[in-house]
DNA sequence: CATGAATGAGAGTTCATTCAT
DNA sequence: CATGAATGAACTCTCATTCAT
């Protein structure tokens, strides 16, 4: 209606993406990402389903957004906490935020472990997610060396997979999982 | 192909639903449940679109055949090998059991941990998968009861994670994946 | 098994569609002819699909058979009541036996009706039931015309169409129609 | 399409409705509700399938839709024309007017008379039906009761059972039933 | 910038009919 | 004579995507 700076634009796009992604999120985690139609998705943001593809190409590139967004924010937290010279103290830090972070995020992680199970949905990401992973897999490596493990990295990939073993229990039976004591039962494995 | 006698119906009919079963398992596997089509079912099974539903009455029911029927398998290793008194040694009998049991049912398996992502889908299954569920609960608690655990249920849970972890992670990426060295760390984690 | 004479053959036959055909008139006419598979008329009928190839060349064949073979009966009520020279005794005989009919055949004339008003499945009729209408219509006509009416053959549509309309609502409605009632009506009005 | 006024948006609603209702209509006549596919209805009617489930939830729906429709129009007849107090003027009014609706609405009790022969196509209209045809009765009741009828209400289904075997004989057979002289035979009958 | 009517391909499912047994 | 497994066309309905407004 009025002439905005490009600034506001660019915001204007980025906040319309994110109501959209944000009912996308919701729906997908109920329903699975190939049961939910674009016109759910438009009722639940409040708007039209043509609008959707002013802001996405295609229902696919919704997800890929949507994932790749928040994989991001996911796996920085290793990035963040850690640093270049990971200690104890960085370690814990990290697990703490992790656990924080899935539980703020179970919708997600939901939608995510059940892409990771999907080769045909997973080549959207695969490239992505590999690489993000591996260089994660790279941070961890680092401080598993320090503390003297003979073959850090497939330490990093069994402490990343009991990780993953939590979360995903987690998620199922999110009533009567455990999670605390699965908190503290990492920490004591790994400081003692 | 009948009159027969009923004895040749019945082990007709059984075959008949594996060849469809398998190719179902495939394609699940493969593409995830939704974006199989029956179609494409009857085409790698070799039959009519029409006579998948003389075999089964929907894509859900020969969805839920093809889980149960081998969850019922994949659970009954526990009790198989734990028995009613668990020991050491049966404890690594087991987990020596599921690591190659998951190496010949990585497709099932890929489908097994699809489905529990997708509440949608999981209420076909949920009342059954999770009563087979608790009930390995309480038999693995025992062993873990045994060795001095302070809270038995809580320690399975978190060992279960592990090995879902584990699993997840190596059908995922099974090539690079190390799975045996992950086999190892839980054997000597539990068993000194 | 053993073998028979032709006349045992052609009974044997003549018993076998009576089975078939009885099943699908109850089905028809609780469903519809296009909404009654023949499955279920194998059900019905207590025995397998094939045989009703059997039997019939096709579902439409079945209608037919069914249709016209009792259709002689109900058009025969007329010729048989009323004979050469109709007098208001044969006349009131007609009467009289048709209610009886009609009660004792609603599954009948419920699929019968239905029939009359699809074009598109009364064309597997058409010839042979007008030729039997109008056949009865003019058997009719003789006793209207001997009563003194003017357009003895408009009468008789009149009439009929009131005999019709009488059937059609009771049917419809059969528990609340006061057939009694519409019976001795008619009867006054022609009858004095 | 749009964005336009809400007003222009219910108008274009109604004109789409009325265009595939309008291609129900004639198809439904002529092949039955069952027979009749929704693809030719979409062919027919100039759009898509697809669009046919903008406007109708299903083609039950459809069916509805164009029965309810009409039927009140149908039944409104006795409604207008008699009025509170029925006189022989409106009375001999409304049965004219029926015979002149029924000539034009030939289509439409052409499906109406097939789905009262169906009950499980009836179930879809039973309660409105009824409860409009009993209101109707009620009102005509009225009419017999001032003329002297000892039982008024039976005089009444037995009057709308001629109507409705005269008109179902005609849509029958349009070409050669004396509507004429029905209309007129009725109007004897009643009014002297 | 935003709408939702319109499309058309394809989904799951049913069913009349055939035919090896 | 009798069976029901097998087929394939057709059905109702859904949905990602487009585009006139």
């Amino acid at each position: 209606m009025s002439p905005r700076t490009e600034e506001q634009l660019i915001k204007h796009k980025a906040e319309k993406r994110k109501v959209i992604t944000q009912a996308a999120l919701k729906l997908f985690s109920e329903e699975g990402f190939q049961s939910t139609s674009i016109s759910k998705i438009a009722k639940e943001a409040g708007v039209s389903k043509g609008l959707i593809y002013t802001y996405f190409e295609s229902k696919e590139e919704l997800l890929r957004f949507l994932i790749l967004d928040t994989i991001d924010e996911m796996f920085g937290i290793a990035e963040v906490s850690l640093g270049i010279n990971p200690t104890d103290e960085s370690f814990e830090k990290m697990i703490s935020d992790y656990f924080d972070w899935v539980q703020i995020n179970r919708a997600f992680l939901q939608i995510y472990f059940g892409i990771l199970m999907q080769p045909s949905v997973m080549k959207l990401f695969e490239k992505e997610i590999m690489a993000k992973a591996y260089n994660v897999f790279e941070r961890m490596s680092v401080y598993f060396k320090n503390k003297g493990f003979e073959d850090p990295l497939s330490e990093t990939r069994f402490f990343i997979s009991i990780l993953d073993g939590i979360y995903m229990n987690y998620i199922m039976d999110s009533e009567n999982y455990p999670l605390a004591k699965a908190k503290s039962r990492i920490l004591t494995m790994y400081l003692k």
